[in-house]
DNA sequence: AATGAATGAGCGTTCATTCAT
DNA sequence: TATGAATGAACGCTCATTCAT
């Protein structure tokens, strides 16, 4: 996972005495989030992670929602740049960018945080409209660069199918944050199935029939 | 997902009044973490569902730890035996046993209880370490399936690869829940990865070329 | 402490069985009061420790209270039948039997049991009127006794000088309960205080100057 | 018993009005203990008491146990002053300053306040590992104050001696607390009974014969 | 910007007691 | 005698939020 950065336009009228407030909040609350979960979660806890008041803390983030919300923006808001940078790498074949995209993305899960952070968004998701709608938009961002990706190696095939192909590869590796993650127990074979993972996801695109 | 069923030993003492009422509960605290996750799961408002009082349900489970072991117990025991059944059925081949249970796993990924119900385990399951159990345990078991159904089609490979393969497979199909899961905005695009997803798991173990 | 036995004339007319229950729940009181206090008393942990069911612990004792009251009863009835068997030893003279009294209560007190059950008792005392009576009939009958083995020193005492030598005496000796009482801490002194106190008390019996 | 005062260092930052909402939960906490018992002592209780929600009193005090233990702090705290105020009286010679010393500890302990919060203390004591230790604190103290006291007038007596004196001493005075207490229906026989003890005490220093 | 104080609701849990069977 | 089931109150505690200063 990429440190947090406030580069969304909303922080850029702020103080650096301020933004460097902020950024702390929102650091202690991923952090929390991650070692405790949501249930686990609470404005004490932060504003005791960050040495301040409750009190002052809500002058910050006048409620949890926002706190947690805000987070994901930024949290997320970056997520995809570095495989923007793959895909700007002109020395690098369309093949060799999409295989380097994606030995990043099973890599990057397999960090603590990530490993951690991800699946909490997931549950989530599912009981707050505004988290599911940045966990999509996210995976909407992914699958977009890796629906470009695709295009490039196979550009015979059509929108509709490279679509499918990125939503296949995105949602196959994001499982493995369960199974390869950080401390999952499977550890010993973690390696290996990251190469037939990306081996696969490759052979699939070279070789998927478009449909007649 | 399957209606909960008591059938461990642990439950086989029971009159069926008991077993009723115990049934109910789980029912609720399960309704309960799929509807309002973790957080939001008390005992008050599990006892309100069963139309009981705090006290009365803290006498069949002394603790909410209690409860949601014992649900998760329940609720993940009987979960690989809709694949057995199609392991079983002697009139199908070993191919199509594997895509049979593919498919199986799949279209249940896609029903409102295991959409919600799975990510709030996998996040539940860093937090706390029994849950991490019985989740691990679940996949053990799905993964061994996997892996036998591997070997029949594939009695060449030896059996670290079919791990391999039963791992990678497990993980794409799981992490599918997050995207084509129930509500999950995706879904017209939903059957279509389905069958792009088994026909490439079929693809893959076929012509998977074992390590020389 | 003695061990409990039911020889008041209420559990006379019981079984032989329901006796031992009885008895048994009253010890499992005591020692529960003994370990955690009146605060951490309750009828579940008494049921608990004789394999009871609450409800079945009600049906001997109907109420927590009762409990109490009883096992006071009992524990305190036969308390001071040792101090009665040294007074019946006829080989004896006065002040051996006085001596042996005191010798007795002052190394009861050093006890686990007593250490800790009296203490428990006075401070029950102080918000209970049925406890109050009950501590105060037993300090009244050991009074009763040191005032008897008094007289029989000092004849020439009248009663009133008596009972004040029996009060100041039993008085002096309860309150090392909490000084040189079971790992009270001072217990390396200990020895020497009991004689310091016994040897003190036979010389103000001795040497005490009725008033003119 | 002295009226609680925050003269400890960790009062001394707070504000007048902090302190004295502090005081206020401090004195609501000790007449409760001195009432019900501590198993009648409540967060809630003391919250009523005080005119404030239970929420605002764990603002003050965080848990129970801190509440218990801060009050046997500020309570025990100077409770061996007026003690040392006898002790510098110059005017008064040692056996005086002896005399007037233990003539004010058995007086005190006939208050109501004594009489209730001392029992208490012992009791949960012999529960609570860090009440022992105020508890045990308190009366090194005392007994080193009684013991400076007795070497005042026995220089000839070694320091083994003297101490096991205070001891004997002050657990003869402790014990008297549960019979001429407040309310204790020994009332009649109380005066008489300090005098025979001062003066018991005072012959025992003056006769005392070191060991050869 | 920051603190300190307060509210009121909710939490998991323990408990004495009751009662039908 | 004994069990199992239930009630309702109380407990210690945590919390999001509010607000005057």
């Amino acid at each position: 996972m990429r440190k947090l950065k406030l580069t969304h336009p909303d922080f850029q009228d702020l103080t650096d005495q301020k933004a460097a407030k902020v950024l702390e909040i929102l650091e202690a609350t991923q952090s929390l989030l991650i070692e405790e979960g949501y249930a686990g979660l609470s404005m004490r806890k932060v504003a005791a992670r960050c040495n301040m008041t409750v009190g002052n803390l809500t002058y910050y983030f006048s409620a949890k929602q926002d706190l947690v919300h805000i987070l994901l923006d930024v949290a997320l808001e970056g997520y995809t740049d570095d495989i923007r940078e793959i895909m700007a790498d002109t020395r690098l074949s369309g093949e060799q960018q999409l295989e380097q995209a994606l030995v990043y993305i099973m890599q990057d899960l397999m960090t603590r945080e990530t490993t951690r952070f991800f699946p909490e968004l997931w549950a989530m998701a599912n009981h707050d409209p505004v988290v599911n709608r940045e966990v999509q938009d996210l995976y909407d961002r992914e699958q977009g660069l890796i629906d470009q990706l695709i295009s490039k190696v196979r550009p015979d095939l059509d929108g509709e199918d490279c679509k499918k192909l990125a939503l296949y590869i995105s949602a196959a590796i994001e499982g493995h944050t369960i199974f390869i993650g950080h401390e999952k127990g499977w550890n010993s074979r973690s390696a290996g199935v990251i190469d037939l993972a990306v081996k696969n996801f490759l052979d699939l695109v070279r070789t998927y029939e478009r449909a007649p």
